[in-house]
DNA sequence: CTGAAAGCGCTTACAG
DNA sequence: CTGAAAGCGCTTACAG
């Protein structure tokens, strides 16, 4: 059975509150402190954190949703987190919701109800209920990948990202091209990457480029990159994620179609995985760790009352590689 | 600021006992159930998670040591224990202890702390300290993807694995055979998987195996592979898990050797990549889904008092694909 | 069906 | 430096 802080102040002879006070680094005679340093080695006592909690009114615990656990993205980003966190005596708790939004906002209430400190929301998309949530439970909250004007967000620029994609592809010679993106729901990659990207088309003059819309998953681009790339009118696709080029690359492979000799293929994300294909993908790196890290001191900064910037973002990098051929 | 169950119980003109039984179920009228659940809702009130725990001495939240956040396996498994414990009312909590054993171990104690009803551990080796860790905190424990006598475990077959590989690749015709695996430590993949392999070639006769030793990384994978690669004497490769195949198949590519036509590839673990790349490689599918929800299912009935078999052992399937010559 | 009271394990002023 | 007491928000017998 696990003793309480009563049994041990009994068997060192002291009152609990003095146990109390020795446990959160009150001042204690050299006497006592001895004693009760010697029992509660000795039973191996924890204090109960509930028992804490309810009294303080507040817990040392960092809630973060995420959309999905099996993504590249949300791993690394995560993992920063973690590690911050930890560094901070925080703790996080997880909660997925396999990109179900009520699940989402479920889980903004229920770690509300939890009593986290604070929470960090890695959103693909930000809906009035989301808003309503973030208002009603009066807990800092931090978004990661999306951004919002009412909401301290954490973003990597994805305009700078489809703007860097785009110039540099462009500047490989290739002027026949077909971008396949997502949602406009998703503003970070379905918006501000296509728009950084169409203004880097915009300078070019003479290029040409056809929008098809695609989801996050391997197989839909798959499925959705059949028809274009039996066209065969570009010269490069560009998948607006690394997975939906690794569907693309897929898609040529299966066509007998070479990488990238007959079509290039460049992604956004800089998964691992693609410096390990062959062809290696040509891609944008997002620094997924470096945005956990920096969520983690943000979220801890909010909780503690401190002042943090509103908007911030996170420098991309473009990693040119095999998979786009110079024209 | 938050309602307590006194002001609910105030503002319905009942006992704060009333209110309580209402919230557990318990035998109202209906005149004072209508009252309470107006007050609830117009103030949008939430009991407080720590009081109650408090009382009920224990939570409905299963903790969940993992080794790794960035590993298909370990997503895979933590999506299928999320999913079956949501579904039983119960919450997951995840430690990443990026494989740091010391953080394994007080993983455990910060579960046990936090009153977690049951933990469950993805651990890769389990020594001494885990043991006395486990017997200390008196937490129903279940250990997966690795089993040990005294623990209740849930793994995949790996000996079955690599049997099921061996024969097939022997029965492919090759002979001079290349196998890379991982450290001993790692009991499921370093000891049973290779020995299923081993049981395989033993019953070949005239087959030729030299063993490596890797990591778990790919870019270590990829450094080991080097030498191998260029000797040139084997004419397949078997990795110990996918991404050592992963990084097998990069040095080939680097190294200008085809695959299969001049060097055979095979991996395990049957990882979404592996039917992405170019060629599609050839795997043994384990399946972490399935293991993650019964390893949910098997801890919440260990949880509440019921019974489980002690080793529980999930059957695997070989998934021939092209990355294997047919000699 | 309903309420008063005790208690879960801790912390925090307040005296001494 | 130390202890008695109140209280955090809830639940649970026990009476009525």
């Amino acid at each position: 059975m696990n003793k309480t802080i009563s049994d041990i102040a009994q068997m060192a002879g002291v009152a609990k509150s003095t146990v109390s006070r020795f446990l959160n680094g009150g001042s204690v005679s050299e006497n006592t402190r001895q004693k009760i340093e010697q029992i509660i080695k000795q039973y191996n006592y924890v204090p109960n954190t509930f028992a804490q909690s309810l009294k303080a009114k507040k817990t040392s615990i960092i809630g973060t949703v995420v959309p999905r656990l099996d993504s590249f993205a949300t791993s690394q980003t995560l993992i920063g987190i973690d590690e911050e966190l930890r560094n901070n005596q925080y703790q996080m708790l997880i909660a997925n919701t396999s990109q179900d939004m009520k699940r989402e906002i479920d889980g903004i209430y229920d770690f509300a109800r939890q009593k986290v400190s604070g929470i960090i929301l890695l959103a693909a998309e930000v809906t009035e209920a989301h808003l309503k949530a973030i208002e009603e439970i009066g807990i800092p909250v931090l978004l990661v990948g999306q951004q919002h004007p009412n909401i301290h967000s954490l973003v990597h620029n994805d305009d700078q990202a489809g703007y860097e994609m785009g110039k540099y592809i462009v500047q490989q010679g290739h002027r026949n091209i077909v971008y396949m993106g997502v949602t406009e729901r998703d503003q970070a990659v379905g918006i501000h990457r296509k728009q950084g990207f169409k203004r880097a088309i915009a300078e070019c003059g003479e290029c040409q480029v056809t929008y098809h819309e695609t989801s996050f998953k391997m197989s839909e681009a798959v499925a959705t990159a059949e028809a274009i790339v039996r066209d065969r009118k570009a010269t490069i696709i560009v998948g607006a994620t690394d997975n939906i080029a690794l569907g693309v690359m897929k898609t040529a492979f299966s066509n007998k179609i070479r990488i990238p000799q007959e079509l290039s293929v460049t992604g956004f994300g800089g998964y691992d995985i693609t410096e390990m294909i062959h062809p290696t993908l040509t891609t944008v790196k997002f620094h997924y760790l470096q945005a956990g890290k920096l969520a983690a001191d943000h979220i801890i900064r909010l909780v503690q009352g401190g002042v943090v910037e509103k908007q911030t973002v996170l420098d991309v990098e473009i990693i040119p590689r095999e998979s786009v051929d110079k024209l």
